[in-house]
Parts: C-alpha cells; structure tokens; sequence
DNA sequence: ACCTGAACACCGTTCAAGT
DNA sequence: ACCTGAACACCGTTCAAGT
C-alpha cells in the first residue's frame, strides 16, 4: 500500500493560503476569491453542509445577500470551490507507455487523497458532473494514460467514466464514515470488531454467507479496499489490452511496446 | 443489453398501493406505513428534495409535527423509504454454480431498475450505508452468488463492496442527469451531439486526447455504458477465479465444475 | 459598481396544550 | 397514546435602499 495515500485526517486550512486586500475597517474585501478561500476554510473545518450562504458571509464579517455581487448561487460556490479541489490533483508525471498502469493508480490515489484532504465535497463531485476549468485537464490526463497503456479507445473512453465513478463513490463513503455524527472527525477503532461481532451473531441458516464472511468482509483498512478496487479494475482493463495474454493483470516484463496513442 | 433494464421513467405511484384505515373525516389515518407511502409517492413524483417533513405531512392533511409520532426524524424516514426500495430488489433466483456470473450481473441490473423506478432514492443510499432489514438479505444474495463461482473469500467480500459501490454511483449519476433542472425528467435527445460538438471545439494541443476521443467518450446509451462497467467488473473478479488460465474473463464452456461456497 | 438590512418563502424539530 | 398550533432556529434568495 503506498505512502502517498496520507490518510483522511481532515486540514483546517485551505491548501494554497493566499492575502486579499483589507478594507477600512480591517476586514477583508469581498470579493470571488476571498469568497472561495472562506468557504474552503468552512468546509475543510466542518464540512460541506456548513458551508452557506449565511455562513460564509459570517466568515468574511457581512451578510449573505453581499455574496450574490460575486457568485450566481450556492452551487455556484459550491461548483468553483469543488473545482479548486480538483485543481490540486497531480498530473505533472508524463504518461509514460512502461509505468501508464502504477501511474494511473497513482493518480487515483491522488485524487482520494485530496478529496480526503477536504471533507466531504466528494458529495459535491458526485451530485452534479464537474465542469469546472480543472476540470478538463484531469479528464485529459487520465485519457493520456490509457492511451499510453495502448488501450482501444471506446474502452479508454468508458473506462475513464468508471473510474472516476469508483474514485468519487469511494471519496464520498470514506467521508461518511469518517465525519458521521459530527463526531471529532475520528473512525472508531472499535467499528471493526463490533461489525464482525454482529455479523456472527446472525442467524446462519437464514444469512449462512455473511456469517462465514464476518472475517474477510470487516478485515482491512481503507487503503487496502481501495488498492482492491483498484487491482480489480486495472485488471478488467489490462484483460482489453492483451485479451488472450495468460499473463494479464499481472506485472508484465519490463520493454513491452505499446502502440501510439491514437488510431 | 437486457431488456429487464426498464429505464428510469418516473413512476408517480408507489410500487405497491396499501390501503390504510381513514379516519372519520376521510383522511388517511396517520401510521408509520401511510407516512412511508406518502414520502414514496412524493419520492416517486418529485425527486427526493421535495420529500420533507411538511411536505409528507401536506399529503397526510396534517402539520409536520404529527409526523414524530411515527418517525424519530427525517433521516429515519429517509432511511425506511429507502429500505423498503432495496426489498424491491429481486433475490429469488437461486444461485448456480453453472450460471452465477450472468445472475451477478442480472442482479446488479435489477438493482439499477430499482433506484431507476424511484427518482433520485440512490443519493440517500450513498450518503449513508443501508441498515434496514432489507439491506441484509441483499447483501447475503450477493455474497451467495460470489461463493457459487467460486471466488475467494477475501474477493468476494470486497468486490461485494465494490459492486454496490459502482451500482449506487451509478444510480446517482443516472437520476442527476434525467433529472437535473426540475425538467421534464427526460434526457435530452442532442446532449450526445451537443458534447461531441463541444469536445471538438476544444484546442487540440492542450485537450489531445479529448479531442480524438471525442466519439467514443460520447457513444452508447445508458444501458451500454452500464454493461460495460459490469463487464469490467466482472473480469475483474474471473480473474482472481482462474487466475493463470489464458481465458479468464472470456466466456468459459458449459460444464465447469466450480468449488463448494465455504473454505 | 458594490454592499446592505429587511423581508419572503421555505426548512427540521420542539413543546405545551389538547383529545 | 396520539395529534396539533405555534414557535424557534435555521435555510437560499430577492429587492429596495444606500454608498
């Protein structure tokens, strides 16, 4: 399991901090901007349902009516702070036709970290289809990988919509659970044993299944359900690549040619 | 694709119509079961935003707070709405060893219909994980047909996770674009064109890939889209069954003789 | 142009009062 | 025990009035 994953521990402050130009009165100016960054602030600390209208004016010192001179609605807000979210997500590593698969799960993993790292707004992801500037770039990299990886496009192109599917479903889950009954933000240690726990005191003739399953289907941590999930889409993914290969989904020899990326 | 996939047409009736006990003056009388109907027939005609305490109560001919005496809160209304469509889902066929990948996916499809024939229920199922009654037995069905092809343990247990995973976001995401802007509930017939079109226009040297793909990021209906995750998924999966055989993943021949559930 | 207070039409939930 | 009206503490959004 790798070390980028960091965890879902939740940040209190927004990622890149910025300075906004203060008013008279020592508050800070209104404006998009500074807008964005107080209701990231709410967010991060107390997820996405505290982050109004009303809330976010208290945060930059006025009323919620004052808002409206620099976005069109809440989803609005809600749309650009989620595209701010998305923008942190790493696609610097070129698509590279010997690693397209590690750096397709690396991406992944990225894109849970950071949802991880900003509470619940997978919610938002999920809700309603991103069509914020950052967008198309993520969209982009992703589609560069599985080419990379010599993927047929119509599986490329669906491929994509799946996987974005497990990553924001999986995000949204995790924040679920984490952030349940605006508790300190913590995942019961005890959750585990207690799940297992119930699930053996069911009645076996009439659940025979989840009785027997009560190990396996409470073992492991986050980071090993998710590389699960990962595994096993890669692996219907690399099953496309080379269908008949006896060698397919498992790590392939090292100078494999891939072909180009497109046609 | 199946025809069993019914689509996801509105249905503004709830799927079993009960007759309750009235009152004397020809209203219905208040019980848990009337107030569950009530929210359905809201749910089914209205999306899952327009079910709230007032409005339910509004159907019933009452104020909101009469409702506490049968419900704690809103969540556990939602919650038993929600139940009651999971035990929509159908379990009764038996798991074959000969047959279970096909029932697997058979299931899922169903379970697609179902969030389908209720509006946008599927928000509330991947905001928090079902508990109700109904919930357990699904689960059990699952994991029965998992133990019939033989998948191990620890597999079947987490792509049980994972299969629900990607039936539930895919429900949301389905019930978001029928029903998005309060409209009609249907989709738009020119979306497919309109978002080629879009992807076109996009600078090729930047969105390379998007560009290129613009066709098969835009092709195929729901139901094809549907069948393609679940394909993958399901070689996914295979792949763990025979995990060095060369037709992993490709329809195998009849007579397979697959290993008893348990251990 | 940007900002504001007050108001409007909604929420979920509580509570004293009724039957 | 069940039901109710009124109230409380919230929402998003609008709009006339200010600067």
């Amino acid at each position: 399991v790798s070390s980028r994953i960091v965890g879902s521990v939740p940040n209190p402050l927004p990622h890149r901090r910025r300075t906004h130009p203060r008013q008279r009165h020592g508050r800070i100016a209104l404006s998009r901007d500074a807008i964005l960054d107080a209701a990231t602030t709410v967010l991060d600390a107390e997820g996405l349902d505290a982050v109004t209208m009303r809330r976010v004016a208290e945060v930059l010192g006025t009323g919620p009516a004052s808002l409206y001179a620099h976005v069109q609605h809440k989803d609005d807000l809600v749309d650009a702070v989620l595209d701010r979210v998305i923008g942190e997500v790493d696609t610097s590593d070129p698509p590279d036709p010997e690693r397209w698969a590690e750096q397709l799960k690396q991406f992944l993993r990225d894109g849970r970290a950071t949802f991880a790292r900003h509470q619940d707004i997978a919610r938002a992801s999920m809700a309603n289809i991103p069509h914020g500037d950052n967008a198309l770039p993520v969209v982009e990299y992703m589609l560069a990988l599985l080419a990379a990886g010599g993927v047929p496009d119509q599986v490329a192109a669906w491929s994509a919509d799946v996987l974005s599917l497990y990553l924001t479903a999986t995000a949204v889950e995790e924040s679920m659970e984490t952030w349940s009954d605006g508790a300190a933000g913590e995942v019961d240690p005890h959750h585990h044993v207690e799940m297992e726990r119930f699930m053996r005191s069911l009645d076996p003739a009439r659940f025979p299944h989840i009785v027997a399953l009560a190990g396996p289907l409470t073992t492991g941590d986050r980071d090993a359900r998710f590389e699960f999930g990962l595994d096993m889409l890669m692996r219907g993914i690399a099953s496309t690549v080379e269908p008949v290969s006896p060698a397919a989904g498992r790590p392939r020899r090292a100078s494999r040619r891939a072909p180009t990326p497109r046609s």
